[in-house]
DNA sequence: ATATTATTTTAGGTTTGTCTAAATTTTAAG
DNA sequence: CTTAAAATTTAGACAAACCTAAAATAATAT
């Protein structure tokens, strides 16, 4: 269907959408696929071609509906195969990424949805992220930074917005993992950082790190 | 480390050197790979130059040792993932091949052994083809072809030459499957086609299916 | 031994996706 | 409103992997 650039092109522009609005810029493209903005520019006509994206010279693009249930089909793919090497072949939560941006360029419809069977439907990701079903349909499970809380409230942690290996990996040695109950105890006037606790701890966190993680039934 | 066409060609040179002898032809590679045999000779040269094979002009191709070894990491991952796709998500072993081409070409040395201890070490793929350890290393099956089988001699189907989804599934609508107890009972001197018996069944197969069809403990 | 045929290689292109450097357009500042 | 800075696009190249057509070499047949 399509090759593995432009299916990377779409998963990104989707991601870029999603955080900061639509009309995604040449430059914010060329930041998250560590290309050059010529590169982009030229793909982006490519897809404006197959009717992927909706494109107007400097004025940035964004995802037409095909463009998007194709976003969707890579990030289904992503995600059902990070499900399968942490939960099947016992990966850690910070090791499957790379791996997963291999897979998920592996064409065989078939497949994922075996997968899908095998894995038991799963509906999020060991990032916490919701896995889109065969059609493109994901639950949506509303969550709340932690730098929009205020001192005393708690929740569950179920995400994050970095889910890079270094991120996750400093995670894992703040003993911090999804599933926690957090409890907001202090913020700093001065740097906006975090005192938190867990069941287990209590620790520090800067703002940059606040505004990454993500809770629920938040009170 | 190597890329997707490069890996494709060290298969096919592995496999090529195991049916007809080292030295492999440019045109034979041409055939196997469906590709020109222009294309082939420049692939060649590139080859030669990380020291994968050794190439003489018009004299065709063999593998070196490190070529070898990297010829056999890619068919063990080929053969992994296609008895991940049986046994796990319970592909036919029709269907697999075509899948496992492009799984064979997903890099990391961790994904592919934990996906072999995850199969539990599996000595052989849906197809009766040994599985190289991590260090290239297989059992050896020896086994006999029909086509060299006399009148009366009986083995267990155990392998087949052609894995090609159009002879697996003819052997499907004829209820021949890996594990069988196949008897010869006849050969017409005419066409040498083979008259073979199961337990459940007598056919009349060509002697070029026959050629393709392994068995062992034959006598 | 020579001529014919088959195989292989070279030469020159194409496509995809990338790059650098220069030109253009937009945005922000004064 | 005009200018400087930032963002984007164009122009021209490049590497990988493929192609066709032509040239070179090897194998075969007479
Ligand atoms: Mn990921
Ligand atoms: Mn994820
Ligand atoms: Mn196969
Ligand atoms: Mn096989």
């Amino acid at each position: 269907m399509y090759s593995q650039a432009e299916e990377n092109y779409l998963k990104t522009i989707y991601t870029l959408e999603k955080d900061f609005g639509n009309e995604v810029s040449t430059n914010l493209i060329a930041g998250k696929i560590k290309t050059k903005a010529s590169s982009v520019t030229d793909m982006l006509k490519k897809l404006a071609n197959k009717e992927l994206v909706v494109y107007k010279k400097y004025q940035g693009v964004y995802l037409t509906e095909l463009g998007r249930l194709s976003a969707l089909k890579v990030i289904r793919k992503h995600r059902l195969w990070e499900c399968f090497l942490v939960q099947k072949l016992q990966f850690n939560w910070d090791e499957v990424h790379d791996i997963a941006e291999q897979l998920e360029h592996v064409k065989s419809e078939a497949l994922i949805n075996k997968l899908d069977a095998f894995l038991k439907f799963p509906k999020l990701d060991p990032h916490g992220d919701p896995i889109p079903d065969a059609h493109g349909r994901t639950i949506l499970n509303k969550s709340v930074s932690i730098s929009d809380m205020k001192i005393g409230a708690a929740g569950v942690f179920v995400g994050v917005r970095d889910s890079s290996s270094t991120f996750l990996k400093y995670l894992n040695k703040k003993n911090l993992a999804l599933g926690d109950k957090i409890k907001v105890i202090d913020i700093e006037p001065f740097d906006s950082s975090y005192h938190i606790e867990t069941k287990t701890h209590r620790l520090v966190i800067t703002s940059n790190v606040a505004e990454n993680l993500y809770l629920k039934n938040v009170k």
